[in-house]
DNA sequence: TGCCAGGCCCTCTTTAGGGCCTT
């Protein structure tokens, strides 16, 4: 059993890339103990922009929902409260680590906070599997889902069970007794070839 | 005004290109 705690978070935005002017406009969240989620959090937010049609139907969030929205700064104060000090999770983490560092900065706060990515970390754990998008992986490992998808909690919630379940099958294959997270941000930066030895090498080294 | 992502990973690789993954 894990006896740390990690935060898994989802942004929904206007684009690709916050070096150009895209905005965050959902952000949902899970603090999961234990292999639990024991709290959530999740909220709109108006980025000051039109969001394109493309993302209104991508997300179903449209235009005149963001409107009535509290703004990005009002729920990014709330959100750091949230996340305190947890390490965090996201699926493709460089996507999500660049929306919240750019959304931190313009609040002229920073993140100390480590980020673990589930994609690369299930690349390496289910090298079997020819896709590993969220949806596919939600499919493929029967996570637990309520058919929600491209929405912040939602998605937030499929990452979480898709990081238990990580941590569930490692532990049962290799014997740990525990996964930290810091095993887990190392075996994201091993090659997919060398997964396995260095997994089967770190089970034997465990205290 | 309009330009327009970044990083991983494989391979017919490393003097590179293209698919995947996120919105």
């Amino acid at each position: 059993m894990g006896n740390y705690s990690v935060v898994v978070l989802d942004f929904e935005t206007t684009g690709l890339s916050p070096q150009y002017g895209d905005r965050a406009i959902e952000i949902g969240a899970v603090l999961v103990e234990n292999n639990e989620i024991v709290d959530r959090f999740q909220s709109l937010m108006n980025p000051g922009m039109k969001v394109s049609s493309f993302i209104e139907e991508y997300t179903g969030i449209t235009n005149r929902m963001l409107d009535s929205s509290p703004s990005i700064t009002e729920v990014m104060h709330e959100f750091t409260r949230f996340m305190a000090q947890h390490h965090l999770v996201a699926h493709n983490a460089g996507f999500d680590s660049r929306f919240l560092d750019a959304e931190l900065q313009r609040i002229n706060q920073q993140r100390c906070q480590e980020f673990a990515c589930s994609l690369l970390i299930s690349r390496r754990v289910y090298p079997e599997l020819t896709s590993h998008s969220l949806e596919s992986l939600v499919r493929s490992k029967n996570l637990k889902t309520d058919g929600v998808h491209h929405r912040a909690l939602a998605d937030a919630e499929m990452t979480a069970h898709l990081w238990v379940n990580i941590v569930n099958d490692i532990k049962a294959e290799y014997g740990f007794k525990q996964v930290p997270f810091d095993l887990l941000k190392r075996l994201s930066k091993v090659s997919k070839s060398l997964a396995p030895t260095f997994l089967r090498r770190a089970a034997e080294n465990q205290e």
